[in-house]
DNA sequence: GTGGCTTAGTTGCATGAAGCAACTGATGTG
DNA sequence: CACATCAGTTGCTTCATGCAACTAAGCCAC
């Protein structure tokens, strides 16, 4: 990507893209909703390379997307955690979700689920609760199995 | 970006990260959206090298999210428009566009001032209309001048 | 009709990011 | 002691990006 950064644009989608706009990191942040936290976890669900996960990481990190927490000491390792910055990044992820949905659709209907915790209703495109029409957050919403099953909490404790 | 793929995923926003995610690929669906049609005056806007900019429209031609009209004969000339697929990019670059303005804010306000054309209500973050509350669409909103001047019509005649 | 201007690209080259595989370093397990 | 695990790091190759210069095709003025 020779440079990250769109010198001389004052655009608040130029600002946004400068931060999540490199190959993988829009990725991670969403690896990381779906429960993710470890290094590993995150590379081997992405297929990413180790070198430039750990690069991502770093910035993410920097960037304070991503929250580095350790776990344990012996060997020091660590979680990455999403903070709010990060976490507000849910309707930009919803949004593309819906129209790789819809544009590029997996032959048995959608990929996966999101739903409104509370009620268990869908969640629309613009991040509301289709069912009771509640505007939800990253924290209101949770994954379901959809057509793979795995660990399925959308941000469920994602901070 | 070396491949713009994600080979193996199978989640939405990647799908949607092949098509949109190379480097300036959304900024020059966003410059279209502006009212940029013409491969110099969206050059000029982005700052982009022009071998890359001839890719990514050739490119996005190819995914169907911009189309190529020729606009004269004598020596051939073309302007770039959205089609629906690329008007439906919208609500993913509103919500960009105000974690952007929210994370990385201009020191005088929002770069940029969307609003409902037909109320002249402000756009929320989700892309509804904060002052008659209804879901908009591209073709629904435009784009007042903020503290730069220049032509204005968000998606105005994008098709 | 020759030189210059505009528009929309294309070509060639230097740089640097991405991918791959192998390695490190600290620790825990049989 | 040998081996495995986890979280990276290092070295190398390949391909995309950015820049600048060039092409092409018509238009305009003198």
């Amino acid at each position: 990507m020779l440079r990250r950064d769109y010198p001389g644009l004052d655009c608040s989608v130029a600002k946004a893209l400068e931060v999540i706009g490199e190959r993988w990191s829009l990725l991670i942040v969403r690896a990381v909703m779906h429960g993710n936290r470890r290094f590993g976890e995150i590379q081997e669900s992405l297929g990413i390379a180790r070198n430039v996960l750990s690069a991502r990481l770093e910035r993410l990190v920097e960037e304070d997307i991503l929250e580095r927490r350790a776990y344990q000491e012996g060997p020091p390792r660590f979680e990455y955690f999403l903070t709010e910055k990060g976490l507000d990044l849910w309707p930009a992820l919803i949004a593309l979700l819906h129209w790789g949905d819809r544009y590029s659709p997996s032959p048995d209907g959608p990929r996966r689920l999101i739903v409104h915790k509370e009620c268990g209703g869908g969640v629309s495109e613009r991040g509301t609760c289709e069912s009771c029409g509640k505007v939800l957050h990253a924290r209101d919403a949770r994954e379901l199995p959809g057509s793979e099953s795995e660990s399925t909490p959308f941000a469920a404790e994602a901070i």
